[in-house]
DNA sequence: CCAAAAGTGTTGAACCTACACCCATGT
DNA sequence: ACATGGGTGTAGGTTCAACACTTTTGG
């Protein structure tokens, strides 16, 4: 870690989001080594020499939770000198959304634990991670108003509903039912599958899908 | 460069903007060095070894323009693992915003020559700068809509016809008189300062400023 | 007096918000 | 039968887009 030469350890740190049961989760794992020993934070590693920044991150996300091709953004660069205790690392911060809570979390003995934590109320936290999950929410919840990127916590088939919870968890206000229908509808990103939702114990609801699962710049709400 | 204990060169380059007489401007240097040479690029330097990286940013402002205190927002890193000829060189990338565009242009002789240019008119760039410049002019359009970050470009004080000339100049289409003048009165964000501009072969201009010059996000258009 | 840019209101259309009841299913 | 969430329309207010002429100055 030399001043002279201007080498740096560049890391990148990955802020995994999904929806579990009307809230929104993130997943962090709990550290062994000291000083953050018991802390928990946000998943994270190192970037290799030849391999890409965003490879590095699709890496650390694949490595925690065996998941790829899921929605993942570069959200910001922390690059304050003193930011780990451990030396200079510049740290690229990841968001990714899952579609799925239900995914296999692998814990290596590299770590104490991985569990999901509620967004809104997350435990002490390693390094700047605070300040980096709250980034990545703040991230999604602007993009949750002006593009279709909800798409990423939805699984392939959901209900209105289930988009509607969606938007209200995060943006953290409740929507108007009608009100809402009338406007996705209206947006035309969703068609219907023909198939309805089976043993609830209500009404069943229609099936929606997303037109198109990539990126798009539209006035959502 | 060692691929083992994943060290890299962090670098920044600060895509620098300016309005003049009614356009875009983005300064540019022109490179010395192969593979490069007579290439144009963003400024941009090495990141020191107890710098941040937002410093090291200001520095490279400081250093081509002289100005410091003004507008500067990190905008994204640039990863990929061949983008640098010389190297494994990851680059956080900046743009600023002057309100200003007569500044006194440091020409030292590292670099062949310094220059405004167009932004939507450039040159061909040396790395992935092209990719750069957009991304920030891209960044810049979308915050126009829903941020006061116009007063960046804008001198202490202006008239509402460079206010407009400003959005018209990056949204790249026509606003209508009034109607963007009811609405920028209508948002509260600038006081008149009671002065009119004088000499002019025309009909006087009320002068206005910003009340506050810090980002704030509100629906602008 | 001419050229140039400043300044100023209205109208119709589109959009947004608020709001309450019946429906289909499982237990 | 009852509990649960699914599904549906309207009316009033607000906002947005389109549009043309008069004013004030310098030359």
């Amino acid at each position: 870690m030399s001043k002279k030469y201007k080498f740096a350890v560049i890391a990148t740190d990955v802020v995994i989001l999904a929806m579990d049961n009307g809230e929104l989760k993130a997943l962090l794992i709990k550290m062994k080594k000291k000083p953050f020993a018991d802390s928990w934070a946000a998943p994270g590693g190192l970037v290799g020499g030849s391999e890409s920044v965003d490879a590095a991150a699709e890496r650390v996300l694949r490595e925690k939770t065996g998941v790829s091709h899921v929605y993942l953004e570069q959200l910001y660069t922390f690059g304050k000198v003193s930011r780990d205790p451990f030396g200079r690392v510049v740290s690229v911060a990841y968001f990714a959304l899952l579609p799925n809570i239900d995914v296999k979390l692998k814990t290596t003995n590299e770590y104490a634990d991985v569990r999901w934590f509620p967004a809104a109320d997350l435990p002490k936290l390693a390094y700047d991670h605070k300040e980096i999950i709250e980034c990545a929410v703040n991230r999604l919840r602007a993009k949750l108003e002006y593009t279709n990127i909800v798409y990423g916590l939805l699984p392939a088939e959901f209900t209105l509903s289930d988009l509607q919870k969606t938007y209200e968890a995060i943006l953290g206000r409740r929507l108007d039912k009608r009100n809402f229908r009338k406007k996705i509808l209206a947006l035309g990103l969703v068609a219907t599958t023909g198939k309805k939702t089976i043993g609830e114990p209500n009404r069943p609801a229609v099936l929606y899908r997303f037109k198109k699962r990539s990126l798009q710049n539209i006035e959502v709400l």
